[in-house]
DNA sequence: CTGAAAGCGCTTACAG
DNA sequence: CTGAAAGCGCTTACAG
């Protein structure tokens, strides 16, 4: 019988009493060598790091944290609607760049779009101290937090604000972001232009949709409610949707799909249809290999880098104690002509045939 | 000037001694109260509550876990190659899912393939007391971990077995993954089949390339090193391999790509070429929308979800006191014939045409 | 049923 | 330069 790791007893770890009495100093002494503070002589220092080395000891991050005065954790929350959203997916790992380069680590987790699982989530991660809380809210009332916040852990919001709460966030010109996009579909002729979006309660989506609906009254368009289809919240809908419109008369000749999501469900109706090649689309947020698709997927991107790092950078310069106002950070879109956004529709130009309007 | 939550001095946060001194118990009232001890007059108990929510008490579960008999702090950590790819995400998500349940949080990062960096964090969950470790292996020696595996950590390794020390693992079965693919594509018509890898330290990369060599020897076909491409690393390296392969004298007719990344450089490498409807290709991995394309690319499903189970379960048994030697859990994988995969090549019979072989 | 004392592994605030 | 005492916010192990 092999001696196994996960079956043997348990050997106690050493702590700092342990290398003291083997070093033959101070628990003051150990620690101060532990922590690298200056004025232990070198002899002593030595001794200190040889017991350490013999012992295999490691520090307790928790049982300093708790005595500390700043009490720091060194490690931060990260509140998402799904850590395996690619969009999010993306976030975190920035903000994992980011913190790392500080030694601090990043508890991560998703609440999907449940207020109950978002408050649950936040007091996991306040009983667990961790420094900050970055925060992509789903509930519309984060003033629970408000607390927390006045007991000096900062929390910074990313990419919808936060309500009922004065703190800082990152956010994308989704408003923008979408007038781009329409106003690509108006300038390849097409007036009758589609829009599918997540459900009215996402500040997001309603952001887009304020978009959609701007570009079309710049260009004088009567914008149809009968185009505009909300509250979907998976591939699968947005395809029953697009095969919807597309059956209707007077259907739309383009289509906005204002999330990831719900561009693959409109790809694929289009695809099933066949009408991939007569019918216009533009969808918002980035999707792997699209470009390949014939015709490519024009998309307006959202700078996930950028939001991440900014996100990020505020939180710590928070923690180092910047007092200044909340801010909100906007970061621009851009928009990726592919093919499928390029379609022309009958009220075409020669200007928008021969790509003199992008 | 508004009262702005940041700026606005830091008010202590209550302890269990402030919400004794309020109800006018003892600290060990308070403790069994928020525990749910029972044995507290009912009396007691509501004067703790009161006093309780009048403080927004919340407990320090950093502080609990420390005094703790069994020092658990309901965290645990894992190691991943990368947060945000798209296997590893779905994977972290099931992770979370289990640990939930338990009112688990998970501390996730980062290593790329940098064995040192896959030190640090270890070293780092350590530090902050994670009950357990899930570890997607990049390093080829794990033994650093015996002694805290000794300490009474429990570890899973998920994706790769560890190397020089004993653990839990979960697996895909990727060489009889290969081997289903390359046969696949034999049983279409195709004997000049080409492999591209990951970089040859990785277990899944060989392992995979073992499949296909058994596949080629079963079916009395010499494997020729000119069609093996190993240690590509990016899409952009498969891209290039691709052009250089069906550049030279007797080219591939078929492609077995073994990675998710490099079967996007394979797609986008036939696409450029125009060539996608003649070549075959089977990727290994999942990829969104690969579905639409024309053709469709024929790909080998791993089991992400039961793999984040399995993986998640086994921790939390280890937790609960399972003693048992270490166990090895491999999960099949699938192939989801989508187009590419069933393109014939040079040397396909009736059979294979009329799809009477899969 | 209730609580006073000790201590988890460290750092703080002093004193020498 | 070095260390003894106190204490971070809790739970343990007792005693009443």
């Amino acid at each position: 019988m092999t001696t196994h790791g996960q079956t043997a007893a348990p050997r106690a770890r050493p702590t700092m009493r342990d290398v003291a009495a083997l070093s033959g100093v101070s628990l003051k002494t150990v620690s101060r060598v532990v922590n690298l503070e200056p004025g232990v002589s070198d002899d002593l220092a030595d001794r200190v790091r040889q017991a350490a080395e013999q012992l295999d000891y490691h520090p307790n991050l928790t049982a300093s944290s708790l005595r500390r005065s700043d009490g720091k954790t060194q490690t931060i929350g990260l509140i998402l609607e799904d850590v395996s959203n690619p969009f999010e997916a993306a976030l975190h790992r920035r903000i994992e760049e980011v913190a790392r380069a500080r030694g601090v680590v990043v508890i991560a987790g998703s609440v999907d779009e449940d207020e109950a699982r978002e408050r649950d989530l936040a007091t996991a991660l306040v009983a667990r101290r961790v420094d900050g809380l970055i925060v992509m809210p789903t509930g519309h009332d984060q003033s629970y937090l408000a607390k927390e916040q006045r007991s000096g852990t900062p929390m910074v919001f990313v990419d919808r604000p936060p309500t009922f709460l004065d703190a800082d966030c990152v956010l994308t010109a989704n408003e923008s972001g979408a007038r781009a996009a329409v106003a690509h579909l108006i300038s390849h002729g097409h007036r009758r232009i589609a829009f599918l979006g997540d459900q009215p309660s996402i500040s997001t989506a309603i952001e887009r949709l304020s978009g959609y609906r701007d570009a079309l009254e710049r260009a004088g368009i009567a914008a149809d409610s009968a185009l505009i289809r909300l509250s979907l919240t998976s591939s699968d809908q947005a395809e029953i949707a697009v095969a919807e419109l597309l059956a209707a008369p007077d259907a739309p000749t383009a289509i906005f799909a204002s999330q990831n999501l719900l561009t693959i469900g409109v790809v694929r109706a289009l695809h099933q249809l066949g009408r991939q090649h007569s019918i216009a689309l533009v969808g918002f947020d980035d999707l792997p290999l699209v470009d390949l698709l014939n015709p490519g997927v024009t998309l307006v991107l959202q700078d996930v880098t950028g939001l991440g790092t900014a996100t990020a950078d505020i939180l710590f310069r928070r923690l180092d104690g910047d007092t200044r106002p909340s801010e909100r950070i906007i970061l621009p879109t851009t928009l990726i002509p592919k093919g499928s956004g390029e379609i022309l529709g009958p009220f075409a130009t020669i200007e928008s045939a021969t790509g003199a309007v992008s």
